[in-house]
DNA sequence: TTGAAAGCGTTACCAG
DNA sequence: CTGGTAACGCTTTCAA
């Protein structure tokens, strides 16, 4: 079973390779007919005998000549994570669109681990690189940038970097969406939780929490809690013992997996909400409709969020400006954030 | 900024590319020395040259030339689904340790996009495949078969493919578990509500099912409805409200998003679990812990799935028998199946 | 233990 | 419009 190859076709079709090449390459205008410059009776025969035989392009040898190998890597932190399982599918998607395969591959929240990421998916030739940077991310995206390829940011920034498109949530609008909802309807001792990850987007919710508590006046009661991946379980339920009892009556949660902890710990504690504690959580789920209170929450563009960062990208390959776009946020009313 | 390639660090390290080639590729023995047929000193400084100059190897050279690209495939049906993502991440994990890169891409249930996407994959020169095939994947599975790329179907079966290998789950055993545990705990008028999906997983859990209810000697209660993606949300609030009405007293869902579904309209439905219905979900998921009574759910052993098809895989390119695994999946308790 | 040289299948350049 | 041919950077004989 040999591989058929260009040189199989021009055989077959009695033409040189230089026009199967072109006529593989031709992109369809927009009235189905094939723009390069190869004669339409020529190119339809080509395209025959290259479906008859079976033949498939191959991209190691294309990628080699060209410099260019149609692929494009995506880098989140960790590919099995909720916010990100529902991005890749638009990414991938908006990507086949123009013609882009993707590579996926997680950082796993390692600095050290994204570097060897890095630097294979460059050792694959990838024409760009969408990437959730991790915490201390910024040598290895440095490295990255020193080869010229094309950098989009998606939903963290990292400042600093020369050149990177970016594509971002308003987080500091988001925090302040949910804050404000909280005090709007009554709960004035609002708290947050968030984790000591040092990223981006967690900094900005957080600094929209306190923006929406300062200019309603409630600055005072203002406090945040830190937790990590590791001791979130425990961490939590203290967290949460503790705010009761002092009488907090609002929280905001600015990630899923904060969310989903924080439910799953009031349930043991038996605690309600919002009579014990009104809610307000972070990226769409199931555990928000199926709650025993239907649950309020931020919903991120995800569609958007997708779309746009292959946009970037590409633009970027195709020698285009970096752009930086910065996506709005919406929220989703449940019972947990009800009137007091 | 010009790449840096062999010949550069040849030069620079004043030896041929030959002995660059042979330094790049050894793998370290267990003792960490290099093992290859270069003198250990030489060998140091060719390695010494390559990271000052910041060598990275040019895969799209190496593939063309050796055939080999140190690259598999892993087309789920859709990334963003939870199994699968769950999965994706130990494949990697397990890939990488093996020096492979994994390329995702999701077939979406559909056959065609299943052919295109195999197609620009093995135009990739993939040295393998992992795939969960959807409906009708038969044809795209037989052409990727021709070009003699091993391939390991992992999570849903097809018969009468030749050397395929294969991960599976004991479907089987799984329906028959989730049905027995509602029979041993009193309910005895169990039915089932599943997708005309035409996948083996399915049909499979089904059997087993179906063997439950023989066994037991309440055949003549075992009764499936099936739906189908698009329809499920009207679909099974029918399927729900006539269910109740009839007496049935027990459920087995077979998939997440079944479970998923069922919980939601039973909630919007004010019906209880287990008194209005006994309930036996499939997959891992917060829903069962935040639900008012937790529920019972088959779990599926996803890093054993995702270990094994790695490995089943990455024998098979080093030439070695297409392997068959079937691997238990297990059952967590919960209230929605507690003693009638 | 080392090196020279022949391709792998494409694309890109230049000439007709 | 068409065709010849030189790279692309690497691995892999084969010979020294």
């Amino acid at each position: 079973m040999k591989r058929i190859t260009i040189r199989d076709v021009a055989r077959e079709a009695g033409v040189s390779v230089t026009l199967v090449s072109f006529v593989m390459n031709a992109k369809r205008d927009k009235d189905g007919r094939l723009d390069c410059p190869v004669n339409p009776e020529t190119a339809k025969r080509v395209l025959a005998v290259a479906q008859r035989l079976g033949y498939r392009r191959n991209f190691a040898a294309a990628s080699l000549r060209s410099g260019r190998s149609n692929t494009i890597a995506v880098i989140p932190n960790d590919i099995s994570n909720k916010f990100f399982a529902g991005i890749s599918r638009c990414i991938e998607e908006e990507a086949n669109k123009s013609g882009y395969t993707v590579f996926f591959a997680s950082s796993e929240e390692s600095a050290d681990r994204l570097t060897s990421v890095i630097d294979a998916v460059l050792a694959h030739n990838v024409d760009g690189l969408i990437v959730a940077p991790c915490t201390n991310g910024e040598s290895a995206l440095t490295r990255a940038l020193e080869t010229k390829v094309p950098v989009v940011l998606l939903d963290r920034d990292i400042e600093g970097l020369d050149s990177v498109g970016k594509v971002l949530l308003d987080d500091v609008a988001a925090g302040q969406m949910a804050t404000q909802l909280l005090i709007d309807n009554g709960y004035r001792n609002v708290e947050m939780i968030s984790y000591t990850l040092g990223i981006s987007s967690l900094s900005e919710r957080e600094n929209g929490y306190r923006k929406a508590m300062m200019d309603n006046e409630v600055y005072d009661k203002a406090r945040v809690h830190y937790t990590t991946y590791a001791t979130a379980a425990s961490d939590i339920e203290n967290i949460i013992k503790d705010a009761v009892e002092r009488g907090v009556d609002g929280l905001f949660l600015p990630t899923y997996s904060l969310s989903a902890q924080v439910l799953t710990v009031m349930k043991k504690l038996g605690l309600k909400t919002p009579g014990d504690l009104a809610i307000v959580g972070f990226d769409e789920s199931d555990i928000y409709s199926l709650y025993e209170t239907t649950v309020s929450h931020i919903v991120q563009p995800l569609k958007e969020l997708g779309e746009k960062s292959v946009e970037v990208l590409i633009d970027m390959i195709q020698g285009k400006e970096a752009q930086t776009i910065v996506l709005k946020p919406t929220l989703k009313l449940g019972g947990s954030t009800e009137k007091k």
